[in-house]
DNA sequence: CAGTGGTCTAGACCACAGA
DNA sequence: CTGTGGTCTAGACCACTGT
């Protein structure tokens, strides 16, 4: 156990989610686990931390760890692929490319992409599923320089992320994400099975690699019903929490 | 300036923003900034976890942090109510209620508000205005024991999280927000203007005090166009940060 | 009041990035 | 290789909670 404040986080986070801290409940003070734990104040913090940037438990001055949730975060707090997040639900992610082409970028696609107005990128649009559904429609930009990459995946690839990662170790650690309602054009509803003007859940998101430089910029529409995005909040505008670094696993 | 790590936190934050590092850049490393501080690392390292939180910069094991963004994130990251919201983006937000009336707690609403099936609870339907522009319609369903507080509020009322907080001490810190699209209802489109069956984004919420203890649980329909959620990610799952404890402001 | 979490210090060792 | 961030320790003081 390298990261001993990770497996104290792992502990704390399996004993709430077994019940034996049930929400409203008042957890065991920072000195109490570190003695537990034979570990400093610090290293515990560190790992309440983590679960508070969960938002499993609150905290206030004074008093004792508190209990919010039993039921682990889902999706938004942790960046993940589509297929990721797909395999973490139980449920396995498709993909099928349906357009592909190279293009000039507009203005909008440049400032996104950090590049200059005119340089290549790649246009994809490709449809998503979830245990064979449609769920997901995307229409993604890649900047010019990640092209060759992305279109020798092949077309039904279920990670393009993973692709990119095993394949010329581009790894993509932050994203920023804008959430709207749209209505379904006449290619949404198609793809999607749905009706013309129906309700979609649209997240216009970009992605960048560790060292900021962004790798994609995206609109992908969301079939209701399918799909719920879930997000933990808190005053304390962000509270502690671990770090591993950005980096790929093995 | 009792806090050093937030003093700290606003100075590099206000460098980023005024472009004194631009997006891409490498930032002063963390021994440097303590000394130039008068501060130890470990202060200096909580700082820089504040705006690692925020979605401002990035950090990898062995190289300089790095500047990922120089806008500094809205909404999800901070639990903030309509009106705080409204006025942080220079908006003038406005309210009125349409409709109060007490009822029995059903199952599921009991389930989310932590209440025995039957306890009294309190529906509210709310219509919420930015510069006079209806874009937000509520149905929120508050604990019974909040109801002679809530209905003590004004009907045009700005903000009942701020009267809460003013008349009975009643501080909301933690939030859940479920995110996803819908159609809109008769009583949608002729409140919010808009027709029937055209996209709304709908957040499902239930907001709780510092202590855990479920307040309301509401559900929320956004016309399109009037407001973008946003939300800022890291694989890191969470990066290390803090800041206040759970405390209204004076 | 005693106990708790929030802040801060001054050290140390290690894994990793980049030249 | 040097410098960097990630992890950890063992202290300390303070502001706050709850009784």
């Amino acid at each position: 156990m390298t990261r001993r404040h990770e497996h104290i986080a792992d502990e704390l986070r399996r004993a709430i989610a077994e019940g034996r801290h049930p929400v409203g409940a008042a957890l065991p003070s920072e000195s109490e686990l570190a003695a537990a734990h034979g570990v400093s104040r610090g290293t515990l913090r560190q790992a309440f931390g983590t679960l508070q940037a969960e938002g499993l438990i609150g905290s206030r001055q004074g008093a004792r760890r508190v209990v919010l949730s039993t039921t682990p975060s889902q999706s938004f707090t942790e960046l993940r692929s589509f297929a990721q997040w797909a395999r973490a639900g139980g449920r396995t992610p498709g993909g099928q490319v349906l357009d592909s082409r190279r293009a000039a970028a507009t203005d909008a696609e440049a400032g996104l992409l950090q590049l200059a107005p005119g340089d290549e990128v790649l246009h994809i649009l490709r449809i998503r599923t979830l245990d064979d559904d449609p769920v997901l429609l995307e229409r993604t930009v890649y900047a010019g320089w990640t092209a060759e990459a992305v279109e020798q995946a092949p077309a039904d690839c279920e990670s393009v992320t993973q692709h990119l990662q095993d394949t010329v170790g581009l790894f993509m650690s932050h994203g920023e994400h804008h959430l709207d309602a749209v209505a379904a054009g006449t290619v949404d509803a198609r793809e999607l099975g749905v009706r013309r003007g129906s309700p979609l859940l649209r997240v216009r998101r970009t992605t960048t690699t560790p060292e900021g430089r962004p790798v994609e910029t995206s609109d992908d529409r969301y079939r209701p019903g399918s799909v719920v995005f879930t997000v933990r909040n808190s005053v304390q505008a962000n509270p502690l929490a671990r770090t591993t670094p950005d980096r790929p696993a093995p």
